[in-house]
DNA sequence: CCGGATCCGTTTCGATACTG
DNA sequence: CAGTATCGAAACGGATCCGG
């Protein structure tokens, strides 16, 4: 009976510090999901995020090492941003999101065949999404 | 070429709308994996949320279907909130966000055998913990 | 133009005190 | 015990300005 699990902790606290509002999340799906790298176009997505909440989640998501500023602007003035791997191990995550807002969000937007994708093989469809860099690519190539 | 998806719509903000701040999740957490069902045991988890929050959290999540209150108070004054089956449903992600913390910010309080458990078959825990009502009892189970 | 920074009115949050 | 009431602090978000 002495066990050691006196206090139950499984903290996802620390997780939703970082994650627990709601844009940052938004970003990152912009970035792994979408196959968005510029300000300009996060700022293009249909939530319209406003620029210094935009500007904000990127330096905080830089901070914590989810994404990383890439691109330089030598003279075209592009700035990319592309997710850490800390970043692309929220894809499953995302994934989830989606699926449960598919099921219980209606009405949803969601393709049907990602959710038959998921719902087949979580860990394949976040693998390939992840490879493919996106969600369109993945979905094109499960057969089109 | 005349594809369907001109437009990438595969939202998570429905989701977030209701799950984008730093208490709902916790709240679920509480509920589903620690065996939570009074007011009071919530008001009483380490990151110590406020009882207005609580009260609104608690309100907002019932209006969307996640939760019901389920016991009366004759004169126990014991009331007592439940998961629904949408509730439960956020089983899935809940874990894949323990398991993003638990990978990724350290350090963290997550049992090893829970990792572990989760990185064989996430399916097969997930539904154990929904069966057994909790992720302790489900650590009970695994051996012990 | 692009990637922000700044300003500012409005909304939301959250700690504490208080009530039925 | 299960919440309200209150009120200051923080976050939001729209508009605008600025350096490269």
């Amino acid at each position: 009976m002495t066990r050691i699990a006196k206090r139950s902790t499984c903290p996802i606290s620390s997780s939703l510090d970082l994650l627990g509002d709601k844009w940052s999340l938004l970003v990152m799906r912009d970035l792994l999901f979408r196959d968005k790298a510029h300000y300009r176009e996060f700022l293009a997505s249909e939530e319209r995020i406003a620029t210094n909440i935009l500007a904000d989640r990127l330096e905080r998501l830089e901070a914590a090492g989810l994404i990383e500023k890439s691109g330089e602007h030598p003279r075209s003035g592009k700035q990319t941003y592309v997710a850490t791997e800390k970043g692309q191990d929220l894809i499953p995550l995302l994934l989830e999101m989606m699926l449960w807002g598919a099921r219980h969000m209606p009405p949803t937007d969601t393709p049907p065949q990602l959710v038959a994708a998921l719902e087949r093989d979580r860990a394949a469809a976040a693998r390939a999404i992840r490879e493919q860099g996106g969600i369109e690519a993945f979905l094109g190539s499960l057969g089109g």
